[in-house]
DNA sequence: CAGTTTGTTCATTTTGTATTGAACGGAAGC
DNA sequence: GCTTCCGTTCAATACAAAATGAACAAACTG
């Protein structure tokens, strides 16, 4: 069974998702926006990736809370649909700073209660969540520059 | 059961490496690598982690191929024994930046079969890899930034 | 206001992956 | 050369997360 390069590239943004740890359906849904380009229903979601009306909409939700999808009602329908955002740089690596600092934060937290004669493991604990707080503070400094430029507005957090 | 903070760290290390997609047990090594800051044997990991053999063998050498753990044969030991390395975090940026760029040179190749009248959808698609290999770039130059700020050899990759 | 249509929720099933434990192979010791 | 000690591999198991589909709630229609 051959596969069209269309369906090829659907099948493998599931893959590439399911590989960062993700939900396949939400990567393979991403994959049919982009391609669309238009907004598309939670049916036409269901039809097009063979999928329940369940997966529909929880990974679309999914995507729309990590700001690549967003939500619209095309006036004259009562179906929500959704579209990829034009360019999901700077949600994706907000997504990961936030992670990044939150980890850091939960690192720094636990290691300030070590003993007091574990100051040594204490400061390669510490030293570890400092790389993930730089990380974090990285990928802002780097989307700030995206998004300066392409003369973006950043309404969209 | 009140857990002191030193297990607390082993195990909070586990669960942020199972929330990032990998193997619980690998965290809860690295968490044990980092404090102990000594090499440790695969034995020693069994029983401070109450572990199989197998897991240990197995999630050790992850974090080897990460570059994240070095292994090392003390003399007069018959025993591998593991370290965790000083300044991982370069080698997790390497890491993350192959993940990146390998994805986005297979988004590149199936996109480029496109029939020709998909030409707009093709070109969300380009775009959107587009980003991910300049996402790769921005983790290279910070990798070097953060090398040479510390003056390290990169004799490691 | 009764009847549809649509999105969400949730218990259940399915699927994928981590973990184990036993078997294997190789190297060091005696 | 036989035995012992390690590390690795792999089939079986356990576990966690995803996907389903039916039930529910809300909003619109006529």
């Amino acid at each position: 069974m051959s596969e069209s390069p269309i369906e090829d590239f659907i099948q493998t943004m599931g893959l590439m998702w399911s590989a960062d740890g993700g939900p396949r359906i939400a990567g393979q849904i991403m994959g049919y926006l982009l391609l669309e380009g238009e907004p598309r229903t939670l049916a036409q979601m269901c039809d097009a990736l063979q999928i329940s009306k369940g997966s529909a909409s929880t990974n679309a939700r999914l995507l729309e809370a990590k700001g690549l999808a967003r939500r619209v009602h095309p006036v004259g329908s009562r179906q929500d649909a959704f579209l990829a955002v034009p360019h999901p740089g700077p949600s994706m690596l907000k997504t990961v700073a936030l992670r990044l600092r939150r980890q850091a934060d939960e690192i720094s937290r636990i290691s300030a209660q070590f003993p007091e004669d574990e100051g040594a493991a204490q400061q390669r604990v510490v030293d570890f969540a400092e790389f993930y707080r730089k990380s974090a503070d990285f990928m802002d400094e780097w989307t700030a520059r995206i998004e300066s430029d392409r003369g973006d507005d950043p309404k969209e957090n």
